[in-house]
DNA sequence: AGAATGCTCACT
DNA sequence: GTGAGCATTCTC
């Protein structure tokens, strides 16, 4: 027999192999292999048996890595598609599907000595007083690690050698498993009762997941928002390529709003497909992978008569540990996988559900080579594997309410609180007004001033949310104009005033403060500082509240692995008043004293040149927001903004998604921008600007012959992208739409391959772009 | 990708 | 003639 193997090295070719017969047994499709290649070994993983090859002269493999096949013939499916669709060579796909401890075994089973007490038929004999301590321990405890034995009888282990030498224990090495939540103290929880919103969700997806064929147009009025389409311009957007015959697999999308109880009702799903034998698959944004969310699924399956493992990926995880729960998968001994993007590649089989939280979030799209978004993969392989997928959101991505609309998704909402708690007040503030009152912009108007104050006499909380970090984010001279720039990028250098250091958020890129003005032939002592950030909103707020404990939580702040856990602790405990902090706060947290939430600029992201500002802005308008009133008491949102009556703040303001929906949907229609049409952005960097430019434009004369035909194509650019300049590269962009995005995506792959570019320019393709600058 | 080979041009 | 510097070929 012959292998065919990929190699890990971007050729978009496959290379033939011999098997030597000592390794015939463990060679099979989606063994990873090391085979010689021209002068060097490389890793590959086999995608294919063959009889013969057209090559002469074939070398054999030279060795095989795991005891298992790493690839399952469904995963190499999937990574196929994946290279297929998101235009990127078949390698990179199939790499991105193991995580680098498994792919590169570079961690292995962490092995440990035990010790084991032996059945003694004579008595004792007489021991030293060490010695007896030790085998006292043993006689109790039976079996356990040599290291804890030490440890526990205080001992060297010369002390149980002996005892082994003695025949009255065995020290033998065994596999041991690393567990990264060996330390929590998880108490098993039972189901929940379900209010009927949540069993009316449950009922529908259970009727799905044993396959009753769930079609969207029985979903009945009660859960079905109707979705005008009284638009003139409807375009057939394909939200995923045709794969295979469609198994019986059906996509919800579950419309929740915060503390609407998703999580009860995904637990309950999970239990479902646990009774059918099957395992499932729960994607969680990486920032919401908290050891309490982790705990919520643990606790529910790691006992009782359901028992299962429930594994977890992140990328915090230590490689050995990640080697750990990723075997314990492909072994079926886990059957309930939790974890951030890439844990949607999980060899969970038979793999009956799976469960994409905060559908929404942007960090579902990998932004580098394969550029997949983990929502959408998940979609194409619950299709190709007959899974059910239940997508869960209090502010769902465009692209999903869409797909409800036109009958691909089957919306299912939950629309009140769990406990019928109200949604929170939301006031926006007219920062215009508090402006004409005062010279300079104000950081807290009137009314969240007076709100803060509120708070602190009746020892409640509140978070105040600001997109960004350091104090201020430019330097200004107020003579000559000069701005302190990123020498690298095409952005201003942020002030950090603690670090006393200017700093570019795109490279990194520090420089100390100057104490004048450097700009030419100035030299003005008098430099100012414009824009605000975190750290400015937190040294206010300390002049303002001077007896408040206040703490600030940015990615400046957390400087230690535990820091998140320990300032949320103390949060908890009451510790803090105040939190100041960046997106990171914004996520999943809930606090029941928590009665007030400022939103210190909601304008931020409103004026970026993304056509999805506006949702965004909404979308975390709307989870900020969610983060007040999770207690008894009746929550407070404060939203300053210098346009309070853009759409996005006032839909937010009155929680109205589906009013936020239609009009954003119009803008949409209007400019043929996704969720109507598909986006592929293509960008060229490079050092030198100028072969930039012109390769771009040569760039879109070839993109009009290799997409010539396509239906309703529009080709935009090229130009500078927002972002004109990173890490010393210059960038250009040239924006695709088209409605079909598979045609577009093979023809381009096509015409990569042909493309000629000078040496020092790059292209990357982004297919289903999240991120436009 | 990275090694190996092929090709051009200048120059001790 | 020859070797640095760059383009092209080839790896099963």
């Amino acid at each position: 027999m012959i292998a065919r193997v990929t190699l890990e090295i971007a050729l978009r070719k496959e290379f033939d192999y011999l098997i030597p017969s000592e390794l015939a047994s463990q060679v099979d499709v989606g063994s990873r292999v090391q085979v010689p290649f021209g002068a060097r070994k490389v890793l590959g993983c086999v995608t294919a048996m063959a009889e013969e090859s057209a090559h002469a002269n074939l070398r054999p493999i030279l060795k095989v890595i795991g005891a298992q096949t790493l690839v399952t013939p469904k995963i190499l499916k999937l990574a196929r598609w994946i290279g297929e669709y998101y235009c990127c060579p078949p390698e990179i796909a199939l790499k991105s599907v193991l995580p680098d401890a498994v792919r590169k075994e570079q961690a292995g089973w962490r092995e440990r000595l035990f010790v084991r007490a032996l059945p003694q038929t004579e008595p004792l004999p007489k021991l030293p007083k060490r010695q007896q301590e030790v085998y006292r321990i043993l006689e109790e405890r039976k079996e356990l690690p040599l290291q804890e034995l030490i440890d526990l009888a205080e001992t060297t282990a010369a002390t149980v050698r002996s005892l082994e030498d003695k025949g009255l224990v065995t020290i033998t090495t065994e596999i041991s498993e690393r567990d990264p939540y060996a330390h929590e103290h998880i108490l098993p929880s039972q189901p929940l009762p379900l209010n009927p919103q949540q069993a009316r969700a449950l009922e529908r997806i259970i009727a799905a997941m044993d396959g009753q064929q769930a079609k969207p147009s029985t979903a009945s009025a009660g859960d079905m928002t109707p979705v005008s389409s009284s638009n003139n311009f409807r375009l057939q957007s394909d939200d995923v390529p045709q794969t295979e015959p469609k198994n019986a697999s059906s996509v919800f999308l579950l419309h929740g709003v915060t503390g609407s109880g998703k999580t009860e009702v995904y637990l309950q799903a999970l239990a479902h497909a646990l009774e059918q034998g099957k395992g499932a698959i729960v994607l969680v944004p990486e920032i919401s992978l908290t050891p309490q969310t982790v705990e919520r699924f643990k606790a529910r399956f790691s006992s009782g008569p359901l028992q299962t493992l429930v594994a977890v990926l992140h990328s915090h995880l230590s490689a050995g540990e990640r080697h750990d729960e990723w075997h314990k998968i492909r072994q079926g001994r886990a059957r309930i996988v939790i974890g951030a993007r890439s844990a949607i590649f999980a060899p969970v089989d038979p793999l009956g559900l799976i469960i994409v939280d905060e559908e929404h979030e942007h960090t579902y799209k990998q932004e580098e080579s394969p550029r997949y978004h983990a929502r959408d993969v998940a979609i194409v392989r619950g299709r190709m594997e007959g899974a059910t997928v239940v997508l869960g959101s209090a502010t769902p991505s465009m692209e999903s309410f869409y797909n409800c609309s036109r009958g691909k998704y089957i919306l299912l909402e939950m629309l009140e609180r769990v406990d019928a708690k109200k949604m929170p007040l939301v006031r926006v503030v007219d920062m215009r007004q508090a402006m004409r009152k005062g010279k300079s912009i104000p950081i807290y108007s009137p009314q969240l001033k007076e709100a803060i104050q509120q708070r602190l006499e009746r020892k409640e909380q509140t978070i105040l949310f600001l997109n960004r970090r350091g104090y201020s984010t430019s330097l200004q001279c107020p003579l000559c104009g000069f701005v302190a720039q990123c020498p690298n990028c095409s952005v201003s250098l942020t002030y950090h005033r603690r670090a006393q250091i200017l700093c570019c958020h795109v490279c990194g890129h520090t420089e100390p403060v100057p104490s004048f003005c450097p700009g030419p032939k100035c030299g003005n002592p008098d430099i100012r500082y414009a824009g605000l950030g975190t750290e400015k909103v937190e040294d206010t707020l300390l002049k303002l509240f001077p007896h408040a404990r206040i703490k600030r939580m940015d990615s400046d702040t957390l400087k230690k692995k535990d820091d998140y856990r320990r300032i949320l602790g103390d949060f908890r405990l009451g510790k803090i008043d105040i939190l100041v902090g960046t997106q990171m706060i914004a996520k999943g947290l809930h606090f029941p004293n928590v009665t007030l939430v400022g939103i210190v600029y909601a304008d931020m992201a409103l004026h970026l040149a993304d056509f999805r500002a506006g949702e965004r802005t909404f979308q975390l308008l709307t989870q900020v927001a969610g983060r007040a009133g999770r207690g008894d008491i009746e929550g407070e949102v404060f939203v300053q903004s210098f346009t309070p009556f853009h759409p996005a703040i006032q839909y937010a303001r009155r929680h109205d998604f589906a009013g936020f929906y239609e009009q954003e949907l119009e803008f949409r229609e209007q400019l043929k921008y996704p969720p109507v049409s598909r986006v592929a952005m293509l960008t060229l960097k490079g050092r030198n600007e100028e072969k930039v430019k012109l390769s771009a434009d040569h760039l879109r004369r070839e993109l009009e012959k290799a997409l010539a035909g396509i239906k309703e194509l529009i080709i935009a650019g090229p130009a500078p992208a927002p972002l004109a300049r990173a890490e010393s590269l210059y960038r250009y962009q040239i924006m695709l739409r088209a409605r079909q995005m598979s045609e577009v995506s093979k023809r381009l792959a096509v015409m990569n391959q042909s493309l000629s570019l000078p040496e020092d320019v790059s292209l990357s393709i982004d297919i289903d772009p999240v991120n436009l600058a």
